[in-house]
DNA sequence: CCGACATCCATAGCGTAGATAGGCATAGCG
DNA sequence: CGCTATGCCTATCTACGCTATGGATGTCGG
């Protein structure tokens, strides 16, 4: 009976943007960075991962490149576009006036 | 486009159980005061909240009572119980750690 | 060397929950 | 008498993350 297990629905694509922002990174170690900066509070499954990546390419929000990695590994590396980080920003503000919002009626009287 | 119009996912219950804890009300006030407390920001359409206190019923959280209201209608008045309380409590909880998680990483260097 | 395990990408189908769109009824007001 | 606001409720749609599944490659202990 889970109410939500891992993700506030709504909120993948702002973190994957987010994580992005700094450097470009391939999918498993967005969940892994994501996962990292919350203390393990927040998990990304890799069913939700994926397909969100196609919808940030097909937005044009992000762009794929094949690499190798450190470890000697084909990678799919994502870099965060100048649209990308447009869309973080607007996601960041709405997200903001939500939890604002939200925080409004919890403290109330 | 916001991605969402309305509420974040997962939260109606808990803002229901909240303006609740203050004082009885009925359904049409309980929008109303949500969408008050939040200066217009947060907007609880109909088809969501009736369903939502059906739930809240079912599992106990409230109890329903059929009373006229001052402007003398018959309304539905729902009351927090403490099973509602408790749920109240968890759910802020479980938001909260959400909420510090995602600005962890929103505010991440 | 080999099997276990972590890394890595990706899709199909499911479940949950709010939104949309209706239906129905009464009170107040011009 | 219509019009608007109030008030309750259900059926259906849709968005979105999760589960389950599949496959491939690198590493390390035994």
């Amino acid at each position: 009976m889970p109410i939500y297990a891992g993700l506030p629905p709504g909120t993948l694509v702002m973190l994957i943007l987010r994580v992005l922002r700094q450097e470009p990174l391939h999918g498993y170690a967005i969940a892994q960075k994501i996962r990292a900066l919350s203390s393990d509070q927040l998990s990304v499954e890799e069913g939700s991962l994926y397909p969100a990546l196609q919808k940030l390419l097909a937005n044009g929000w992000v762009k794929a490149e094949w690499t190798t990695s450190d470890t000697g590994r084909q990678v799919r590396s994502y870099r965060l576009t100048s649209r990308g980080l447009k869309q973080l920003e607007t996601e960041q503000g709405d997200y903001q006036r939500m939890a604002d919002a939200i925080a409004a009626i919890v403290e109330s009287t």
